[in-house]
DNA sequence: CGCCAGATTGACT
DNA sequence: GTCAATCTGGCGG
């Protein structure tokens, strides 16, 4: 398994968020490791799309999607963290969100963060995993393509079949259906 | 500094 | 399905 690179995300948003289902997404905190396969991502785009942080331009806080891709970008919504992955390709804007992992390393950390019954409900949506898996504002901007760093991505060798949907919790969406999610995977977010 | 929208969540009918 | 809590950060004055 090796560490997805830079190029990984230097293509179009809608591809890495495909492509990015069935990876494993790895937090390493201290002496401390959690490790999730995502089930689900959103793409977003720049200026074409009302739903993005870009929509409006190049501004300070959305800087970040217009820079090289392979970076985190991370806001807050309602009080959560939304964990994004920067991606476009060169010249472009853009940036995956991740909705859901599978936690598979590390799960009873991500438990004492985020106490729960039920499992399937620990890392189901974008404010859970981040959550349980301690992502903050602390890591915006931080690189992805690097097992030296506190947050990144492994290849994965998995079978499962893609679906799509319009992205959720948008007020404006465009015309394209950007949510990806593992068919039948009980993590996926509701 | 105050206002307020938001890529959500959790509780509830 | 509905609905409101909660808070960060953008933006206007």
């Amino acid at each position: 398994m090796s560490v997805l690179s830079k190029d990984f995300y230097a293509r179009d948003p809608e591809v890495v968020a495909r492509e990015l289902l069935g990876k494993r997404l790895v937090r390493k905190l201290n002496d401390e490791l959690m490790e999730g396969i995502i089930v689900e991502t959103e793409a977003y785009y720049g200026a074409e799309d009302p739903a993005s942080r870009a929509s409006k331009g190049l501004k300070p806080h959305n800087k970040l999607m217009f820079e090289e891709p392979g970076r985190a970008f991370i806001y807050n919504v309602h009080n959560n963290w939304m964990f994004n992955i920067v991606a476009h390709k060169p010249g472009e804007v853009g940036a995956v969100l991740i909705r859901a992992v599978q936690p598979i390393k590390g799960i009873d950390i991500m438990k004492r963060n985020r106490p729960i019954e039920d499992i399937t409900k620990l890392t189901s949506g974008p404010g859970r995993l981040t959550k349980a898996m301690k992502i903050d504002k602390s890591l915006n901007g931080v690189s992805v393509t690097s097992n030296k760093s506190e947050v990144y991505i492994l290849s994965n060798n998995v079978k499962f079949k893609i679906c799509r949907s319009h992205r959720i919790g948008v007020r404006e969406d465009m015309q394209r259906e950007l949510r990806f999610f593992i068919k039948g995977n009980p993590f996926v977010s509701r």
